[in-house]
DNA sequence: GTCTATACGTCGATAGAC
DNA sequence: GTCTATCGACGTATAGAC
């Protein structure tokens, strides 16, 4: 391992280089508009010499994808796990997805993006993964409706209105915004979960 | 004008017909992923000859483009100009997105994710278009919230997740689903505007 | 492990016959 | 207006020197 530390940095070894390079160049491009020769500038390597640490583009794109898709299942298990109201668990995901945002936007936003560049393969795992999510995040919207919580409506339309209400924050929240990620949350709890109206 | 009508199926050109099989393919595969070979296949003509009827890949591309966004700017003009209360107002702009997503999903898909591929004078042209509809959806919220009828929280905020809650239905929607449009517009206008919680 | 050179495919687009 | 043939640029990836 040549990972070492640096006063307030983490340096990180070449293959971490290059994926966090890939994320930021395919979020700002798109991953059919990043050429390897692209990647290879910002890494400061020759596209070639990049094969030495990955086996193609495409793993790239992997590795990405899964990193971020494993995060959000794993901590949506943890959600599940608690004896919260229906609520406080819908906070809590509300939550969750803006703390992954904040730690790694380029990354989220590649996932989101650029999943249907994977190969065919790895494409329907990926999906697979992206619909168990989904099935969880239902069934927790699904069970505060029942018990009275939720209003009762189609779940499917709360589902992906929650879900993309959470997407858009990875295209516009900077650090210089106006606005601390503890207001952005709790705006979005607020709206989200008592509407607009006063 | 060689446009024709056949009972119940209006006949296109064949510039309408790369236009559409353009727009269906770009949402699928993406700009990018997509080639002049691929669209001339779905046409049912050689890629070469798709050039008498257009300039180039990229005009394609900008012609749906600014086509949905003119038909966002101009319906929301008019919305602008009626005396509705601002919660009105925004119920109408919710109407809006439905309604031109369920005309046409795959143009609206288009305009919303492919437009970073536009040239970079044509790509400018579209973020000042798109600036201003945010510009003039934000106004509409911000004086709600002045005059009371909206909760008091960061418009962009507000904004964003309107935004994107709209654009979810683009990718979700089909006429197969166990939902119509009405109830779809119904359960999103409740969702927005008096939230998740009983 | 990084480089230069390059193989080899595919891309958008054009030329010119019909 | 459609075709076949093809150009030149650029894509990913590999080979081999250092």
């Amino acid at each position: 391992m040549e990972t070492e530390i640096i006063p307030n940095k983490i340096k990180i070894n070449k293959k971490e280089l290059i994926l966090s390079e890939a994320a930021t160049l395919f979020k700002e491009k798109g991953f059919g508009g990043t050429s390897m020769r692209d990647l290879g500038e910002k890494v400061g390597m020759e596209a070639a010499s990049m094969y030495n640490h990955i086996k193609s583009k495409n793993e790239i794109l992997e590795l990405i994808c899964f990193k971020i898709a494993n995060q959000y299942i794993s901590q949506l298990q943890e959600i599940e796990n608690t004896n919260q109201s229906f609520q406080e668990k819908l906070n809590a995901i509300i939550g969750l997805h803006v703390q992954l945002i904040i730690e790694d936007a380029a990354s989220v936003s590649v996932a989101n993006n650029d999943w249907k560049y994977l190969s065919e393969e790895k494409k329907n795992q990926y999906k697979q993964i992206r619909k168990s999510y989904e099935k969880s995040f239902a069934n927790i919207i699904e069970q505060g409706m029942k018990s009275g919580e939720f209003k009762k409506m189609n779940v499917s339309v709360a589902l992906f209105t929650m879900l993309s209400s959470l997407r858009w924050i990875e295209l516009w929240y900077k650090p210089s915004r106006e606005i601390t990620p503890q207001e952005l949350e709790e705006d979005l709890k607020t709206l989200l979960m008592n509407g607009l109206n006063n």
